[in-house]
DNA sequence: CGTTCGCTTGAGGCCGTTCAAGCGACGTGG
DNA sequence: CCACGTCGCTTGAACGGCCTCAAGCGAACG
């Protein structure tokens, strides 16, 4: 994908003039990470908002004792960092190429003369961190509240609501799954194993399929 | 406080003109809680961002099971509800008045209304969400990576940082400390206990004092 | 064919919860 | 002023979920 579908996909500037985009793409900055490179680290102080336009950047937090959780897992046309550019913040992730990727940095003066002298822009920015307060206020509840079982149950249901499908790909590794979850990999697949047993699933590699779905549901 | 000092304290509207000010005014609608009463339940439809003018409002998570996590406590003179309204969202936590309470309420067309004709508005309302965004992000940090003792640990550095004094009250129950920290009173106690027997800490009644913060320090 | 990688499975242990009981502080009514 | 009940907190015992460490195992790949 390239800065020009990119742009296009983002909330932030999709519907755009051409000269208003042009203007956009004038103040990006190309930037490729390698596979496992990290963009950037929790803590820095938070310089840009970044645009994906290839490859999957995962935004996790890890603490001192090697503990990781998954925030967030940025796909193609998504932007990322867009909310830790205000009141001087640091950024609360650390965001690690999961693959080769390419991503488009905007800097923290450029964005904020675009959104002063864009009206819309600002209705559009509250809109993407709201989206964002929206996630992180599930996670916290999920992590909180819920168990493994409860996680992995809430997943699979929101995959077949996603694809239409009972049958579905999980589409990353079920150590990233893991992550995802807030678990480790073995806690998932004794999980897994256990929806198994009870006629909740089927797994075939990386393929899952719901065989009822009323137990899943009933299980959150 | 009354609707004008409230007002005066929020970081959205705290320096208005004289006649803005007032028309804000004229939009808020008051509302009045009693000990222990809901304001707004979670999943709710999100219709009106909130002001604390008195008393105490818990904003908490709750899972079937009746596990409860505190994810904020609103004292006069804050804002919340501020950004569930975008997107059409609902209310992502249940409201809750800890004692009794009074509260204005502005509806979602008419803040709406407030920002696309007060420019400066956008920017503060981004801050107060970016705020909002980063209590979240270290919530789910602390959640996800950290053990109770972890919390606790820093919940009295931060305490301390705060007040800038190593003694201070802790101004709550310490069931409702522990519903913040994401535990149980039992818990709590048993880790309180823990710090006292390690000498980090001592306690008397309501009031902790830190006596090692270089150890406390470390075991976050 | 051997190595690596992702995944599974098992044993053991820790942390936190649940359930149950005890205890001091406080307020109320006798 | 004391007796009693309530409330917030603490403590103990038992249990369970999840993690750690370790080993096994199939598939992909050079």
């Amino acid at each position: 994908m390239n800065l020009h579908e990119a742009l296009k996909m983002t909330f932030l500037f999709s519907d755009l003039s051409v000269t208003k985009l042009s203007a956009i793409k004038k103040i990006c900055r190309k930037i490729e990470c390698n596979e496992n490179e990290m963009l950037f680290f929790e803590g820095d102080p938070a310089k840009s908002l970044y645009i994906a336009a290839s490859g999957t950047i995962n935004l996790i937090k890890s603490s001192s004792s090697g503990r990781e959780q998954l925030i967030r897992s940025v796909s193609p046309g998504e932007i990322f960092a867009e909310a830790a550019m205000f009141a001087g913040m640091n950024y609360p992730v650390t965001a690690l190429a999961k693959s080769k990727a390419v991503v488009y940095a905007i800097s923290k003066e450029n964005l904020l003369h675009y959104i002063r002298t864009n009206p819309d822009a600002s209705l559009k920015m509250m809109g993407a961190m709201s989206k964002l307060l929206k996630h992180l206020n599930r996670l916290v509840g999920e992590l909180a509240l819920g168990s493994v079982s409860d996680r992995l149950a809430k997943y699979l249901i929101n995959k077949y609501k996603e694809t239409g499908q009972k049958s579905f790909a999980i589409g990353m590794k079920k150590k990233d799954l893991a992550l995802k979850l807030g678990t480790i990999s073995e806690t998932l697949s004794r999980n897994i194993n256990r929806f198994k047993r009870l006629g909740l699933i089927k797994v075939e590699r990386n393929r899952v399929t719901i065989r009822d779905l009323k137990k899943l549901e009933k299980l959150t």
